[in-house]
DNA sequence: CACTTCTAGTTCATCGATGTCAACGGACCG
DNA sequence: CGGTCCGTTGACATCGATGAACTAGAAGTG
């Protein structure tokens, strides 16, 4: 490993004119500058990444922390992320916190001091432990939950995307539309069930249609996963609650659904029109294919790391956070449509 | 951020004193260490890693580099070697390659010189350039092709597995075995195809039965998805070649082939078995669930890791790579047994 | 021509921790 | 009692790059 000094040497110059040329500072004459960048070819010179490092006190790495990778939104969300950070010239370092507010403040404890910036998907952190997080290093989270605390986030059209599936099912002719993944034990973390019920009862409204409680299925865990979307559905068929469509709060409950709908031998969709929440790769290839709402991962990616561009830059407003959220986009398939869509399309 | 120094002389001694502490380093009285320990609780003091790494030349930092995550089999991979090397004290880095040889080079040359170590899932690289990139940290490949070079590698049991699977199928009375996943090229990167294909004619003799070229299913590109995992089979199914199995070689080829096979109106197991490779957590969700071969992914990132730090530490012979071949699970079942065994159990 | 004004480049200290080596004080020994 | 040795501790240089301050010479100005 050749140092500035040695290509300095080599060019006839000092290690701060090679510094200026690497870094592309003014004050270089041409020809110099020519001379170093031969040196630095001919030596094969790359700056030594941690002690430029040290010096400036920036690091270019951005933290990214997520419960788990194994549950394909996160792993999703992830893959976007890493593509838009290449994007900046920051380097990701991840860590998986599986969900518990302890983890997710180690990282901080452990690698916030040479971390440039942090991009959170929180969940077992409360208010004060989110302000604690944000005053140590350059935050954006993304999280459905809103925090009292001066952090920037980025959530999804949660509300707004129920609703819209809601409406979608309505004016396919659906009238009894189960919602699957309600919570109502009120905790804050579980702030996406409780906007996408809103948007249950939204698109309800719209569509004139009455909010029937036992229609309302609750999923005892927080985990969203198809083993309980199958058991909450197979309930709702057991107890002989008519239904015509379940409009799941994840992909996952709704693949759930999907199986316990096909067990119980309904017709999909001309029995029971099911539809999720998350648009995974799942939902395309599910069998029917499954219709969700897309919560747009990609612009989720892009503003969460201009966001946090702007915090670490310090252009952003320091008292204050702010949240955006993301468009969204209904893919209606099989499982509410019906026909012969091709398999896997979009 | 308080440094070492502002610690040193709170407690009335000297920077070295203090990096002894931290460190461990013997030579230091009960007495002082007591102060010093004193001073860094008050001072809440964190001793700064990029000035340690400048110091000492090492980094903790590990590289990972996987073609997506957006692949379940990757996603669930990374999720193993991120816990496993938090058990080892390593910070890990992911950078996803896109499977470009490109972008598995640059890898290194962006990063290499700051990495403690690199585990990568190579796809594209040719031999001399996993020479190269072994050269320049140490490494430890994910993979299935062997490489003519000195570095080691954790793959897994393809040829044992899927010849455990075949088997397992022979034994349950199924006699027309199609393989579905071959590759005819003979490129070298697709290595898990051959080997698993060798596997696939190993079961065969085994049981007695004879290999027929017809029922080899060859997939038109390198991904092994479910779009072309049902088409191969659909294939097979109009071509009216008689069959009563599958084995694919990849969990989303075999999830393809339950579809397709499905949608004939063929029965699963009665008169079509299908097993898939990899175990995804969507194999124990299929419906019917997928018989697979578990291919020990969590032994896998352990000997990863291990081998990685016998590699750091210089412990390693440097002239010659290791193999290590992970252990595998035949996971059976509904697919393959019929039954119902309860949904998404193991 | 003396004097300011640039420009290109240099010197030196510095970021924070650690390796090297020397110094200091007490114990122990002949 | 002088000398050696050992356990502690400190002074200083160092890792590699960069910021601040400075200089030598060219160019512009009245």
């Amino acid at each position: 490993m050749s140092t500035m000094h040695d290509v300095a040497q080599r060019a006839g110059v000092s290690p701060k004119t090679v510094s200026r040329v690497v870094n592309g500072e003014p004050g270089v004459s041409e020809r110099t500058r020519q001379k170093v960048d031969a040196a630095i070819a001919e030596l094969d010179f790359r700056p030594n990444t941690v002690a430029r490092n040290l010096r400036t006190g920036r690091t270019g790495l951005v933290g990214l922390a997520l419960p788990h990778l194994s549950q394909p939104f996160y792993a999703e969300l992830a893959e976007a992320i890493m593509r838009e950070a290449e994007r900046h010239d920051l380097t990701v370092l991840t860590e998986l916190t599986g969900g518990v507010a302890e983890a997710e403040l180690a990282l901080v404890s452990e690698h916030g001091p040479y971390l440039a910036g942090l991009l959170m998907y929180p969940v077992g952190l409360s208010d004060e432990q989110a302000r604690s997080v944000a005053r140590a290093v350059p935050t954006v989270f993304m999280s459905e939950r809103a925090y009292e605390a001066p952090v920037d986030r980025v959530a999804m059209a949660n509300r707004e995307g129920v609703r819209a599936m809601v409406g979608h099912m309505a004016s396919l002719g659906y009238t009894r539309i189960a919602a699957l993944g309600a919570d109502h034990t009120g905790r804050p973390e579980r702030a996406a069930a409780h906007l996408r019920l809103d948007g249950y009862r939204d698109g309800l409204s719209d569509a004139g249609l009455p909010y029937l409680p036992e229609l309302v299925l609750e999923v005892g865990t927080p985990d969203w996963d198809r083993q309980h979307g199958a058991e909450a559905t197979r309930g709702l068929i057991e107890r002989g609650v008519p239904f015509d469509a379940v409009v799941a709060f994840a992909d996952a409950l709704a693949l759930g659904a999907l199986h316990a709908v096909q067990e119980a031998d309904l017709a999909i969709p001309d029995q029971v029109a099911v539809a999720g929440f998350d648009d995974l790769d799942d939902a395309r290839y599910a069998c029917p294919s499954l219709t969700s709402v897309a919560p747009g991962t990609a612009q989720i990616a892009r503003e969460a790391l201009a966001l946090l561009n702007d915090r670490m830059a310090l252009t952003a407003p320091q008292n204050t956070g702010r949240l955006v959220v993301a468009d969204f986009d209904l893919m209606a398939r099989e499982s509410t449509l019906g026909g012969v869509a091709a398999w896997g399309t979009a």
